[in-house]
DNA sequence: AATGAATGAGGGTTCATTCAT
DNA sequence: GATGAATGAACCCTCATTCAT
């Protein structure tokens, strides 16, 4: 349930000296990836991971000194596939109901390719504080994000202006990013949600989203 | 980010026969939940729990067989103090706008009540395959009730027909939960939401929920 | 590996005084062989035999103190039904190979008859030394009976005189017992003796017998 | 009671590469004979292996998984010790008396040599199925041996034809290896055994072996 | 930098045995 | 006599972490 990019929040040791430190910490962060994208953090073992990245139990301590250091590292390596638009901006002008349209789909389709790795945060954001707050940081960018976005839709008067678009944001973005994480985790692992297409989702919580700000019809 | 009750999936090994027994059997249940409440499922150990509850480590396998099990116990136990109303049937003649209110307040008061309970099924559901059935199905459940509120409106021609409403329950029943797991569970966790008190959170709730289905104001 | 019939060596804690106390420890030592022979002694539990026996777990110990125990009480009540004859005094006039060839016969029988129950002891005799005993002790008393069986036969200068005769029955006696070890223990255990029958078995074993003390052909 | 070599049965994980690593193995094997020797299978625990060997209760696990992997190890490594010769073929051209009597000596040594040893093997194959495939397998390669010894020896009309060899060298060759068994191992547990010396015991064992199968006297 | 063997704390689990009812 | 719940010692096993090479 993260809900987009934000900055890293762990430093990891020594920043590798030598070409070939470099290439080795490559490969234990893709493993890692790779790990816990098959068996979660809870069942990945430290061995596993510098197997799969063919170097030894040992080698992971140069670079990383926890298993949830490594999974930081994933994530912020992670960050930039995981970029979304939110709800942009009002100023680029366009009709206020495309706008949303777009960037739920743009939301849900990030979060799609990053399903499983999303899967892994939420079952860490449950465990381990310091990626509760990883997780939160996330969604308060999103959130804070889409307040912009209500709020200029306010000021311009195309949104009911009786609520409060900070609490309306919070609701709403949790809205956005509940639904991705049923539809693309919990469900899938269950594999048993009534199978709707991205397309109709994306429409569908966009138009609920409109209409829950009282935004005017598309023209 | 559980919604409902459900039945309960698991059983456990030969009810006890003697008053002693089920006294035991009591105890391990309570201190279980104490103990869950307070470290979370994965680091409560059992000897926690057998001490907690006043009995030795080899007590608990005469009423249990695993962790999962008495935790299973547990949210069973916990069932009925969960029932909460979801959207009523506006067969119930009251304004869907009132009920809507009503019953989001209820759902979070609800959820309120038990919120470090959720905290823990929220951490299973994404460790054990068979609880994360069983948060899924209790999902269901409120959606499912949901949706025939929703249907019911639509058909007495009082919320928008353009929407399939499993479709938007799903959609509207997560940002509901999302709502409650986000403001009772994930940041309280942290200690740093902005303290909407609940009366507003309903209120603003629910008006983005009857807004979205294009419910006619309250007269 | 046991030969014959031996006097208890344990005795059991009190006499059962009632009827119904009979009753009970005739149940006990029933189950336990039951499933003594179905599961061997190690896998057995107490509780498996009180559970099968229809008594509770502590009832046990109201007529034995020991898994051992209660073996050496099955075992006990065991003993008639391996009664054997062992190579018969000659006294009984009969042609010596005729005579060698049906004890060896009878043998193989009884030993068949409770081959699990062998299985059971052989198991037990490697783990306790005081059944150790008991096995060994059958044994001898096996060896005697032949060794008395083999004099006498020199005696009557019908059998090769240069041989001990204690030495050559325990040495032959273990051949027969070991062959009913193999036979109907080690390789049924496994599935895979060439499978011979129990007439070619104690005739070719008796001929070996017969021949290995130079006693004359049947006339 | 088992009776010859037989090819290794189980394999262990990652042969180790380093040189203290194969010394740390080595110590560990040599480690479990000792304590397998001392105590038996059962009463064996891990930490004693480890200790013995001078090594840490986790060090076990890198090399093997169970307490019968690492009896297989050590019975794989005593494999060469206890080669013996059974009977050999008499295409070797002596005496068949003298060659039978030989291999008997042989046979008997090799077992004293290693009867400590067989001791734990005759017990882990009464509790363990893999193991009493090890012991019967090493009976099979010893009879079939044998066998072939005897079907020469009427080939060449030197012993009695109306014999079965298979069947015949089974019975004598669970006689030599049962004498071997109560000699020194059932009967040496319990120090009462009339204590023939081997030359006596071999001497016997072997005429009567001879015997039975009628083959003529030393000339 | 990399190796991979060694460590050992820590938890789960079993089940013979006791004992109050 | 019978019950069956409670006990707790005993042992196995995992795996993150260290460190000599």
């Amino acid at each position: 349930m993260s809900d987009g990019p934000a900055p890293s929040m762990f430093t990891v040791p020594d920043p590798p000296v030598s070409v070939r430190g470099r290439r080795t910490r490559e490969n234990l962060i893709e493993a890692a990836r790779t790990v816990f994208e098959k068996v979660g953090f809870l069942d990945a073992r430290l061995i596993d991971i510098t197997t799969e990245a063919g170097c030894s139990a040992g080698t992971f301590y140069t670079y990383f000194e926890t298993k949830e250091q490594i999974f930081a590292a994933v994530m912020d390596r992670a960050r930039e596939e995981m970029l979304h638009p939110g709800v942009p901006h009002v100023t680029e002008r366009d009709d206020p109901r495309a706008v949303i349209e777009a960037s739920t789909r743009a939301y849900l389709e990030a979060y799609r390719g990053n399903a499983r790795l999303m899967a892994v945060l939420e079952q860490v954001a449950n465990i381990a504080p310091e990626f509760r707050r990883l997780r939160n940081d996330r969604a308060k960018a999103f959130i804070a994000r889409n307040a912009r976005g209500i709020a200029e839709l306010q000021e311009r008067g195309l949104a009911d202006r009786t609520v409060d678009p900070e609490l309306a944001s919070s609701i709403l973005s949790g809205m956005i990013s509940r639904l991705a994480f049923s539809y693309f985790v919990a469900d899938v692992q269950l594999g048993e949600f009534p199978r709707t297409d991205l397309d109709t989702l994306a429409e569908t919580a966009a138009r609920l989203w409109a209409n829950a700000l009282l935004i005017g019809e598309k023209s």
